[in-house]
DNA sequence: AGGGGAATTTGAACCGATACAAGCAATGAG
DNA sequence: CTCATTGCTTGTATCGGTTCAAATTCCCCT
C-alpha cells in the first residue's frame, strides 16, 4: 500500500461538518465565511494534513492554466543551449513575468512523442519555434484549438498567426552595404528554396521556392544588386542546408574552379557565414581583406567571431515579447506581425582590394 | 458570444450513437473497438471539429502530468540568462528527454506570486533551485506533498531530499593548490555565514554559521592552511554579499589599509573572484603575478575571464540529471546526494612573487 | 413579535475525461 | 441445442475541485 489515499476537499468538509462549498470558500474566498467556521475548517484541514485544493481539480473547472507552452521539434535542451532560443526565451519570460504566467517547455526530436506532447500539454496557448519541421508543428498545434503563434515559420500562409521579420528589407539593406563598399563580384550562399536540394540555383528557380523567407531574402539581395547595376542573372547563388558540408561544397565550387572569385560572400544565415569564414581562413584567404562576408540573423556568436560578423540582426527578444502579447491578448491583434531588422556592421566587411594594389 | 462551447467527448459519443466509454476507447485504445464503429466515431468527431480528448480532463483522472516543475525565487528569465542555471537546465532537459517528460518553469521574484505559482503548478514533482530564498522555497513546496529535490540548498536539514557537493573537500583542495604554490599571506572572500552581515569575521563566528555551505567551505580552506602551518586565526576572512559592492569593500580593507597585503585571494564564489580580479586590475595590481585569485563554482564565464579563473568546478549538468532521476525514481534513492567536485586550474594562480626579485 | 435585508451556508450541477464491472451478441465446442 | 468463450459495448463511478441559485440564519428596526 502506498501512503493512504490523498485526502481531499470533501474529506475536510465532512470532517469539519460543513458543506464542500463552504470548505472550498475557506481556501478561495476566506472573507465570505464566518471566522469561527473558517478556523474550524482550517484546523481540521491542518489535522488531516490537507494543504489547499489540488490544482488538477481546480484546473478542470477553471479552464485557465495560466501557463503557455513553447514548442519546438528539437530536444528540450535546445531551449538552453541554442543562442537564438535563449534570447527568444528571455524575451518570452520577460513578458510572461509581467502577467505572472508560467512556461511549459514542449519538445521532442522524435515526431511521435512530439505529437503526444503537444496534444497533452496543459497550457493556454502555444508559441511555436519553427526552426525545424515548422509545418508539422503548426499542423499538430492547430488541432489543439488553442491560440498559438508561429515564429520563424517559413511560409506565406495567412491563416496562421505568425511573427516574422521583413526578410526582403533586411536582405536589401545588407546587400546595399556590400555594394556600397564597392563590391561587384558577389556570390550568395542561400538557404534552401525547396527541400533536399543543394548546389547552384538558376534564376528562374527562385520564384518556385516553397520557403518564403529564402525567396524574399534572395529578392532583397537582388534588388540592391540590380540597383547597383549588377546583372543578377550572373550572380552565383548556391543552395545550402545550412551545415558545414554543403557550405563547404558551395565554396569549393566558387573558389577552386576558376581564376577569378567573388570579393564578397552574402550568406543567408550567420551560421553559414561563420562556416564560410572558417573555410576561407583555412585556405589562407583573408577576411575581410580578400573577401568580405556577411550573414543574416544576428546570433550572439557573430559578435565574437574572428573577425566579428557583419549581419542583419533580428529583434529576437522583441519577437518573444510580442508573441506572448499575441497569445494573451487573444485574436484582437493582427495575425501577421512583421518586425524591423537592424543592420549590424562589424569587421567582416571591407572595400574590395584594388586590383594590382 | 465566443466560439460556441467547446464540444467534448460526450457530445461526440451522443452524436455517434455510442456510449462515452466507447468513444473514449476510440481515441485511447482504437484496437479494441470494432473498425466500423471506430470509423463512425472518428467521422463524427471530425465533423464536429473535435480533435482528441482534452488533456485537462484526462489529467484529473490519470493523476500523472508527465512534467516536472523547476522552481526558483527569481524571475523566469533567470533560467535562460544565468550561466549556472543554463547548464543545470541542460542537464535536467537531457534526463527528462529520455523519459519523454516535459518541463514547467515556475518562478517569480515576488513572494506572493511565487507561492501561488508553486501551489498551482501542474507537475509531478519539483526541482528547487535554491540560489535565493531557498528555505522559503522548500517550505512552499513541501506543502504540495509532491516529490521534490533541492539544489544548492544551504542547510544540513536531513529531512529534505537534496543534491549538493562536497563543499569541505572542494575548499580543501583549492586551498591546498594555493599553499602548494607557495602562498602564505592569504585572505578569504567569504559568502555570508548569517544574513545581513558583511565585513571581517572573527574565527569564533564560523561555528555559529547558519549557512552550512559557507561554513564547510571555510573549514575546508582552513584545513589546508593549517596543514601548511599557517595560523588560521590570523587569516583575514571577509563576509560579502556576493555583489560588487561588498567585495570591493573587503578588498579596500585588505589592500588600502596596510603596507603588506595578501599574495593570494580565495573567493568562495566565481562571481566574487571575478569582481576581485576586476578591482585588482583596476588598481594596477597584476593577476596572477602580484596576487593570485581563485573562485568556487565553475561558472562558464570563469573560462573566458582575463586571466581565466582557477576554481572548483561543480558538476552542474550531472546535478541536473541526478535531480531528475531522484524525482522520477521516487523515494528509493538516498535523500541526500553529495557529488564530487573538480579542481580546475587555469591562469589566475601562480607562485607568489619572490620578495625583492 | 413581525418584517426586511444582509450575510452565510448548502446541495447539486458541472468541468472533461478514464476505468471497470456487467451486459450482450456472436462463435465454437460438445 | 446448450453452455462456454471471446469480443465488444454500455453505464456509471470517480478524479478533485468551483460555482451558483436557493435556503437558512442573523441582525436590526418598528
Amino acid at each position: 500500500m502506498d501512503v493512504k489515499r490523498m485526502i481531499k476537499l470533501s474529506d475536510v468538509a465532512k470532517a469539519a461538518g460543513v458543506s464542500q462549498g463552504t470548505a472550498s470558500n475557506v481556501f478561495n474566498r476566506p472573507q465570505i465565511v464566518r471566522p469561527e467556521v473558517r478556523e474550524k475548517v482550517e484546523a481540521v484541514a491542518r489535522e488531516l494534513g490537507y494543504s489547499g485544493p489540488d490544482p488538477k481539480g481546480r484546473l478542470l473547472r477553471a479552464g485557465k492554466v495560466n501557463a503557455i507552452g513553447v514548442a519546438t521539434a528539437e530536444p528540450l535542451s535546445y531551449f538552453f543551449d541554442d543562442p537564438f532560443a535563449r534570447v527568444l526565451m528571455s524575451g518570452i519570460s520577460e513578458a510572461l513575468d509581467v502577467h505572472g504566467a508560467g512556461i511549459s517547455l514542449v519538445s521532442s526530436a522524435n515526431d511521435e512523442k512530439l505529437a503526444w506532447n503537444i496534444q497533452s500539454a496543459i497550457v493556454d496557448g502555444f508559441i511555436l519555434l519553427c526552426i525545424e519541421g515548422g509545418n508539422r508543428l503548426v499542423e499538430l498545434t492547430r488541432d489543439r484549438k488553442l491560440p498559438f503563434v508561429a515564429l520563424e515559420l517559413d511560409t506565406d500562409d495567412e491563416t496562421i498567426a505568425q511573427i516574422g521579420i521583413d526578410d526582403f528589407d533586411g536582405a536589401r539593406r545588407i546587400a546595399e552595404h556590400v555594394v556600397d563598399l564597392g563590391h561587384r563580384e558577389i556570390a550568395v550562399l542561400s538557404l534552401q528554396l525547396v527541400d533536399d536540394r543543394t548546389g547552384r540555383v538558376t534564376p528562374d528557380q527562385i520564384d518556385t521556392a516553397i520557403y518564403s523567407a529564402t525567396r524574399d531574402r534572395l529578392r532583397g539581395y537582388f534588388a540592391s544588386l540590380k540597383a547597383a547595376g549588377i546583372d543578377t542573372d550572373a550572380v552565383p547563388v548556391y543552395e545550402t542546408e545550412n551545415d558545414r558540408k554543403s557550405v563547404n561544397a558551395a565554396l569549393e565550387a566558387l573558389f577552386d574552379g576558376s581564376a577569378t572569385h567573388p570579393t564578397a560572400l552574402i550568406a543567408m544565415s550567420d551560421r553559414a557565414a561563420l562556416f564560410a569564414i572558417e573555410w576561407l581562413r583555412g585556405r589562407g584567404v583573408a577576411v575581410p581583406e580578400d573577401v568580405s562576408v556577411v550573414g543574416f540573423d544576428g546570433v550572439p556568436e557573430g559578435a565574437f567571431s574572428d573577425p566579428p560578423l557583419t549581419t542583419v540582426t533580428q529583434p529576437i527578444a522583441a519577437m518573444g515579447r510580442l508573441a506572448v502579447q499575441m497569445i494573451l491578448e487573444g485574436p484582437s491583434m493582427a495575425r501577421r506581425q512583421m518586425l524591423d531588422v537592424e543592420l549590424t556592421i562589424r569587421a567582416s566587411t571591407a572595400p574590395p582590394r584594388v586590383l594590382g594594389a
